[in-house]
DNA sequence: AAGCTTTGACCTATA
DNA sequence: TTATAGGTCAAAGCT
């Protein structure tokens, strides 16, 4: 890992760098999001069918794998860029992926809407790369972070307990979205999990930043007996032929005015 | 028996 | 003020 890590990122950011990197994907981070900086937030496409090819990788197992599970923020860390830091999966287009997408060419032959809605997330991109000039780039302060649907665990089993408390079906999406709790004592973390009617995650947002570190996964809640079995059930595997889905990371108030200008911006330069 | 999911009802924010 | 949508509660049932 260079010197130039995401933790480094974080930890410039005014984060903790060791709980940033104790999960980034489990969402453990301060309560306090202080910068009071806009989070990273991108269009919310139709899922894309950009990931259907992409079964070959099989990350999500990496990351459902015991011996992996307490450490899979180490996969993530090399997953980022050794030398731009950023995050290898920042661009759809699969040009940035450690993992080159079979793919690829696929994603060139989209729909119009579909890739218009690519260009969303590679305006991001761009927008990423711009600021990679900046000592902290916005992105990680912003702690909202989206990554392809072979990022998400199959179970979504990122590490900490989860218990169910609702599902919605809601309008602005047609799939239904299940309401998560942390089951740790006093976290409130919360995070929502967007699914397809097969099961497949579409999206996953985590809101409040866990107050406790990653348990460890032979402790933690979600190793009883009715969620090992579900863990084992096939028809309880999602995500691993999600066409498209994303994490969120939602840590605080969102000010898209503050992000839509440079979104235009570049538009502007880039078109 | 504990802890989980399910699911309809309820609460709250917003247009 | 009201309608609507999103989020949460809580009882019941399941593992």
């Amino acid at each position: 890992m260079s010197s130039t890590s995401f933790t480094d990122l974080l930890a410039s950011s005014g984060v903790d760098p060791y709980e940033q990197d104790e999960d980034f994907l489990g969402g453990f981070f301060p309560e306090t999001t202080g910068s009071g900086l806009p989070k990273f937030k991108t269009a919310q496409p139709s899922p894309l069918p950009i990931s259907q090819s992409s079964r070959s990788f099989a990350f999500s197992e990496l990351l459902d794998s015991p011996l992996l599970l307490s450490s899979s923020h180490c996969y993530l860390q090399s997953l980022i860029s050794p030398t731009t830091g950023a995050f290898p999966f920042q661009g759809f287009n699969g040009s940035d992926f450690p993992w080159q997408l079979p793919s690829q060419t696929q994603t060139q032959t989209q729909t119009p809407n579909a890739a218009s809605a690519l260009q969303e997330e590679t305006y991001g991109v761009q927008d990423l790369q711009k600021k990679q000039e900046d000592p902290v780039p916005r992105e990680f302060a912003d702690r909202q972070v989206k990554v392809p649907s072979y990022m998400v665990s199959r179970n979504s089993n990122d590490g900490y307990g989860w218990r169910k408390y609702g599902q919605k079906q809601v309008k602005k999406s047609e799939n239904p979205r299940s309401y998560f709790k942390c089951t740790y004592p006093n976290c409130v973390s919360k995070k929502i999990v967007e699914t397809t009617s097969d099961g497949q995650i579409t999206e996953i947002i985590y809101k409040g930043g866990h107050n406790h570190p990653k348990p460890e996964f032979t402790k933690r809640p979600s190793s009883s007996s009715a969620n090992a079995r579900r863990m084992l059930n096939p028809s309880s595997v999602v995500s691993e032929q999600s066409e498209s889905s994303s994490i969120s990371f939602d840590y605080g108030e969102v000010d898209e005015e503050k992000e839509q200008p440079e979104i235009k911006r570049l538009k502007r330069e880039g078109g």
